[in-house]
DNA sequence: CAGTGGTCTAGACCACGGG
DNA sequence: CCGTGGTCTAGACCACTGG
């Protein structure tokens, strides 16, 4: 007798071939077609929510949605814009902030510079087909690239400008991932809802020529906008 | 006006310092204690397994959950037990099948093998404080374990039977780690709902001290029962 | 402003698990 | 059997978005 899965199941295969962003039925028209309460047409399209299937915002309406992959592995680039073009969507970063502080201790053993020494902090989100995805912090040492702030306004992408501005192929010497709750804050600038799921990954990126420490980025990202695939070691064979 | 998630709020704080399966108001209790409806009590009580922190059954009540710590690295053993029992947890694994059959080509390549060499197959699942936590195939070649089945009646784990069968040291050679809205089949084994968050781990194991290939497992993991955290090298300086 | 999803009530019946 | 959470109705008002 469970009515809103039935309706759930029937529009998993509507949408199934939709593009990306189509709009769907509301919830009042579910629920006049299948001849049910709006609570119970509700529940099917919150049903849909919960497997990632579609975006619901209010005032305007339900929305197909799609993931992205973003591949994290020793062989591939640390690039936000890399990954989400090649995944079919349009990718955008925002600078939300950009300083330069005195290096934190446990950036600075990460990047074994001194503590203290000159470093960008960076706050940034990135959006896919302008929907908000990451959000984080990046560290990039000023003696890696001194303008940073200035290169920002040229390339939105960051693995561009320190290839740009310092010759190295960056590379991810070292990943931490996991996938929490997330907390009120980052929630605000992502979008969501206080202890949604979301991603934190943790990346200390070199050179892949010389070696050099680069930078090191923490970023959370919405688990329902971006589908991790992490890899630890080179694939075998 | 939001009452419910004030309610929520509100439990957050009750039920922070209590012990891992401690039962707590049901709906109705919450209803009355606050003063609403049920459906604003019920509200609030799924925000609360939406952030992982209760667990409810159907028949049975509302209980507050711990999710253990399961760390992914190449310095770390990859062991089921181990990994529950240092979360401070009971861990158990049940032998679902036990079989040999003829080793797929996607299994061989990995394990560096000839296609159709007699393999284990193992459908096993693992619990912490008996409740479902993963489930999985592992294959493990008969040139590593002759006699697996009858291992198994011994051990709960596969860490222990490869340690003690060959002498070696098992170590993840290779670890690809997603998260994914799980599948009907899966979901039934791990007492979980279609489109739940689940993990899905792959790891092909190795010997830390010859390299020898030993097995190759796939084990999916309910995200709201293990906090996977994975890390991909290791750990710099 | 109209239309969307978000919250909430009061009440009902069902499905499940344990004694 | 009882009490739990799961589903559902009918109806109401609110919050947000766009035009």
């Amino acid at each position: 007798m469970t009515r809103y899965r039935d309706i759930a199941e029937q529009l998993v295969g509507e949408i199934a071939g939709l593009p990306a962003g189509t709009r769907i039925e509301g919830e009042y028209e579910i629920a006049a077609r299948f001849g049910v309460g709006r609570a119970a047409a509700r529940a099917a399209l919150q049903e849909l929510e919960r497997r990632m299937l579609v975006r619901r915002v209010q005032g305007l309406g339900t929305f197909t949605s799609r993931r992205i992959d973003y591949r994290i592995s020793p062989a591939e680039a640390p690039s936000w814009s890399r990954m989400v073009r090649a995944s079919g969507a349009v990718p955008r970063t925002v600078v939300r902030s950009c300083s330069v502080v005195p290096m934190p201790a446990e950036v600075a053993a990460l990047l074994k510079m001194p503590e203290g020494v000159p470093c960008h902090r960076l706050h940034r989100r990135s959006f896919t087909d302008d929907v908000p995805a990451a959000y984080g912090t990046e560290w990039v040492p000023v003696s890696v690239v001194p303008e940073l702030a200035q290169a920002l306004r040229s390339f939105d992408s960051l693995d561009v400008i320190l290839r740009g501005s310092t010759g190295a192929l960056p590379r991810r010497a070292w990943t931490r991932a996991s996938m929490a709750p997330i907390d009120p804050e980052v929630a605000a600038e992502l979008g969501s809802r206080t202890g949604d799921p979301a991603w934190l990954v943790e990346s200390l990126n070199d050179d892949a020529g010389s070696g050099r420490l680069l930078c090191f980025t923490q970023r959370w990202m919405r688990a329902d906008a971006v589908r991790v695939l992490l890899e630890t070691g080179p694939p075998p064979g």
